[in-house]
DNA sequence: CACCAGGCAAGTA
DNA sequence: TACTTGCATGGT
């Protein structure tokens, strides 16, 4: 808890996700991929300018369409597969309905969609944490780079390693999973990217650690 | 110019 | 199981 007050003392509350809608989250969830958001934010405008950011209208639209809408976002014909898959998967299985999607039991739900074609961990938990509101914490690339250099984990450590670590530290409470996984993005941005900047990050000094010299690889 | 960004699946050993 | 590689655009 205590890295959590100095970020957000540093940064205030983050409001994410950027999104409107659960649907636009899942969205961008897949189309943000090893990506920057900007690109993303190119790519969901455009699809919005379709008038094609709801579930019939995406269900019934070409892949290769798709991939010319989202090109900005970056591996467009490998992620219009992977939006595609998961509206597929959406429609099937809860008839396109979120809310009877949000009535199912979260482990049940989480397994459900590392199934999907193109859902890995990431992905499924900020789906889960970020469209749906359930209490999941969010392992991303920063994350695992904050703690490592941190010495707080193995820089091997797996994501359910990692994601445990949190989980089983907190209390169970989606609002706090949602700001802090936003204000470790917004740290990681800022102070810990691969090459580090770390003059000024809320966490120098946290865990005795203070950063810059023999970092080990992430 | 080189490097990086809110990963994932498929291939190889 | 544990690495490695392909996927691609746009900003710094």
């Amino acid at each position: 808890m205590r890295a959590y007050q100095q970020m957000f003392v540093c940064f205030g509350p983050r409001h994410w996700w950027p999104a409107d809608t659960p649907l636009e989250v899942m969205v961008g969830a897949v189309l943000t991929q090893n990506t920057a958001w900007t690109n993303v934010e190119k790519a969901i405008e455009n699809i919005r300018a379709a008038g094609a950011l709801t579930l019939e209208a995406l269900a019934n639209i070409s892949v290769e369409t798709l991939a010319e809408w989202i090109r900005p976002s970056g591996y467009y014909n490998l992620k219009a597969k992977r939006l595609k898959a998961l509206i597929l998967f959406l429609h099937d299985t809860y008839g396109g309905d979120l809310k009877k999607m949000a009535q199912t039991p979260i482990p049940l739900l989480r397994k459900h969609l590392l199934n999907v074609h193109g859902i890995g961990e990431e992905t499924a938990d900020s789906i889960l944490l970020y469209a749906l509101d359930k209490p999941v914490f969010v392992v991303d690339a920063y994350t695992r780079r904050i703690l490592s250099r941190h010495r707080m984990i193995e820089p091997k450590a797996t994501y359910g390693e990692i994601q445990r670590l949190f989980m089983e530290h907190l209390p169970e409470d989606a609002a706090l999973f949602n700001e802090y996984h936003a204000l470790i993005v917004e740290t990681g941005k800022t102070f810990c990217r691969k090459t580090p900047r770390c003059a000024g990050c809320p966490l120098a000094g946290l865990n005795g650690a203070n950063v810059a010299p023999n970092i080990p690889p992430d």
